[in-house]
DNA sequence: TTGAAAGCGCTAACAC
DNA sequence: GTGTTAGCGCTTTCAA
C-alpha cells in the first residue's frame, strides 16, 4: 500500500538509510548514480516522506499559518489565492485559522504556534486587537511574522499593506469633486489600522476643502449585521441624509444599497457612494459601484513571498520590511461619474 | 522563552516523563493529585505539546485537509466557516489546498496525503475530475474522506450534498410558472456532479411542461472569464435571446447582468433569471436576483462533523453516509416575481 | 499508581 | 561517498 519508509528504500537498494536520506535531499556528497537509483526506487514504490518525522527532527514543518478575521470576504478570499500560489511553489502547506474578530480567539490560536507548529505566520488582526502582546509573544519564541492588510501599529514587524490613507483621501476628494458637500465616512472600528488610516485620509480631504469638521461626519457602524443595517437605514432617512458616503469596508456595501432601495434614496443623485471592496458584483450593481479596489491577490503573494524569505534566510531581518501596494479607484456610476 | 518540553516538566516536578504524559492526557491510571500538580506546572510554564512528536508517535496529526477548486466563491468561503467551526471545537487544524479546477493539481495534492500528513480529507472535486483514481488511492491508504458539494459519483464514499436535481427542477418550474416559454440552462461542465444534476432537473421540468427538448436549451459556458462573458453576450443578442435563464453557478451571474446592461436587455421583462449562488449581493442587484441558495455553512459543518466521526470511531463506516441538505429558492425580482 | 525504556521515521554528526 | 548512530519530543508497553 503506502506507509513505505526510508528504511525500506534502503533495504531494497542495499544501502544505508542515511545515504538514501541524503540522496533524496539531493546532497552534494552523494554520487549522481546513487541518487538516480534512489530516485528510481523511491518513485517506483511511491515513497512519500513522513512530514512529522522530518519536522520533529529538523524543527521545521514546511507549514505556515494564516490567521484572518473571516473568509467570507472578497479581500481575504482573494488574498488566500495569492498566498496559496506562493506556498505551493515553495512546497509549503497552509493552515487556515479564523479569529472571527475575537481577540480571545486570536490569542488562543497564536498560543499554539509557540511549540513550533508552523514555520511562519501571516496575520490580519481582529478589530478588537489593540495591544499585540499575544503576537509579540509568538515572535519572541522565534516565529517569523508578516502582517498583511490589518496590522498592529505598535509592533515592529514585517507589513504588507495598501495605501489606506491615500485611498481614503482619494475617495473623499472624488466625492467632493463630484459635488458632495458633506460626505460621511462609515467606520467599523476605531482601533483597526485600516479604518484609522482611511478615516484620516477622509478627514484630511475635508479639511483641505475647508469643510467644518463636524462630529457627525464619521458614523460608527458596529454590532451585528442587523444592527449595522439599522444604523445605516437611520442615517439615510431623508431628514439627516448625507449627500456622499464612504463604505470603508466591504460588508457595509449591501446594507447601504439596501437602505437606499427601501428609502427611495437615489444613488448618486441623492447620495454619492464609494465603497472599499473587491466584490466582483460591484460593476453590476445599479448603479455600478465606484470602488477603492485593493490589490488583494498581490498583497497575499507579496506577504507570502516575504514570509518565506524570512523563514529561509536567517540573515534577513524581516521586521524591518514594509511593502505598500497601492489600491485603485475604480470610477463607476454610484459616485456620479 | 518557550520550547518547554515534557521532560522539563518532569524534572520540575521530580517525577517521570511518562507520568507527566499520562497526566496530561488525563489517563485513569494517574492519581487526581498528581494530575493537578502536573496541570498546574504545565500552565504555569505555558507548556505547549510538540505536535510533530506526538503525531509521529501516535500516527495521527489532529489535522484535516480541505481541497476545493477555489476560495473566492461564496459557497466555498462560507463552507470553510462551517468547517473551521467544527474543527476548532474538536481541536483539529485545517489545511487548505486549492485545486484551481485542475485535475493534475488535485492529484498532486492528494498524493501527499498518503504519508499520514492528515487524519482526514474533505474534498469538492474539480470540474475536470471524472475518474477518481487519485481519490480512491488516498482512501485505500486508510484516509477517511468526505465529499462535499461536488462529488465523484462513481466512488463509494461519504457525501454531503444539496438537492441539486430538485433545485434545478424547482428553478425551472419557477421560470415556467412566471411565464418563460423557452428557458435555457447555462452549464459550466458536463462532468461535474452538481452541474449534471441541476441540468437533469432542468430537463425534467421542461419535459413535464411538454417543451420540445431542443439542443440549444443547454448552453455550455467554458473557458476563461472573458470567453464566458463573450458566450453569454452572444446568447443574449436580441436575435436568439431566450426568455428565461438559469445561471447554474455563481460565477455566471456577473456576466449575465453585465451582458444585459450592455445589450439593453431587461430583466425580467426580456429574460427572467435565476442564479445558483450565495452571493450576499443578490438582494441588492437591480433587479434583485432570484436565487437557489445553498446551505453552505451547514454543509461545511455537517461534512466536518461526519469526517470527525469517521476519524474517531473506527467502527463507523463512513463510506455509507450520505447527507442531503436542501437548498432554498429565494424568490426576488429577477424572475418576475 | 508510577517509572524505565523502546521506539515513531527521519536527519545530521561523525566515522570509515 | 557511504555507513553508523544518536537523538528530535512524545506515547506506550511492561515492570516495579
Amino acid at each position: 500500500m503506502s506507509k513505505i519508509t526510508i528504511r525500506e528504500l534502503a533495504k531494497e537498494l542495499g544501502i544505508a538509510v542515511s545515504t538514501v536520506s541524503k540522496a533524496l535531499r539531493d546532497s552534494h556528497e552523494i554520487s549522481t548514480e546513487t541518487k538516480a537509483k534512489v530516485l528510481e526506487v523511491a518513485t517506483r514504490l511511491n515513497y512519500i516522506p513522513n512530514l512529522y518525522a522530518s519536522s520533529l527532527r529538523r524543527q521545521k514543518s514546511r507549514t505556515i499559518a494564516v490567521v484572518i478575521p473571516e473568509v467570507a470576504d472578497s479581500f481575504f478570499s482573494i488574498a488566500i489565492n495569492g498566498i496559496e500560489e506562493v506556498a505551493r511553489e515553495k512546497g509549503y502547506h497552509v493552515l487556515i485559522y479564523l479569529s472571527h474578530e475575537s481577540l480571545e480567539r486570536e490569542t488562543e490560536i497564536l498560543n499554539e504556534f509557540k511549540s513550533g507548529r508552523v514555520d511562519g505566520l501571516m496575520i490580519s488582526v481582529t478589530s478588537e486587537t489593540c495591544t499585540g502582546n499575544h503576537i509579540t509573544a509568538a515572535m519572541n519564541s522565534g516565529l517569523p511574522v508578516v502582517f498583511f492588510d490589518r496590522i498592529c501599529e505598535d509592533i515592529q514587524a514585517a507589513r504588507v499593506i495598501t495605501d489606506d490613507f491615500e485611498s481614503g483621501y482619494i475617495a473623499t476628494r472624488h466625492l467632493l469633486e463630484k459635488g458632495s458637500l458633506h460626505p460621511v465616512f462609515l467606520s467599523i472600528s476605531s482601533t483597526l489600522s485600516i479604518n484609522q488610516r482611511r478615516e484620516a485620509g477622509f478627514i484630511k480631504a475635508l479639511q483641505e476643502a475647508g469643510i467644518p469638521e463636524e462630529k457627525k461626519s464619521i458614523i460608527p457602524c458596529t454590532g451585528s449585521d442587523e444592527q449595522i443595517a439599522a444604523q445605516i437605514l437611520q442615517l439615510l432617512e431623508p431628514a439627516n441624509r448625507p449627500d456622499g458616503l464612504i463604505a470603508s469596508v466591504e460588508k457595509l456595501v449591501p446594507p447601504v444599497y439596501m437602505a437606499c432601495q427601501q428609502l427611495g434614496c437615489r444613488i448618486p443623485d441623492d447620495v454619492r457612494v464609494v465603497g472599499f471592496t473587491n466584490l466582483p458584483a460591484a460593476p453590476i450593481l445599479q448603479p455600478a459601484l465606484t470602488t477603492i479596489t485593493q490589490p488583494a491577490f498581490e498583497m497575499g503573494k507579496t506577504a507570502a513571498a516575504l514570509l518565506f524569505k524570512g523563514i529561509e534566510k536567517t540573515s534577513f531581518d524581516l521586521s524591518k520590511e514594509t511593502k505598500v501596494i497601492p489600491s485603485r479607484l475604480m470610477q463607476r456610476a454610484s459616485s456620479g461619474a
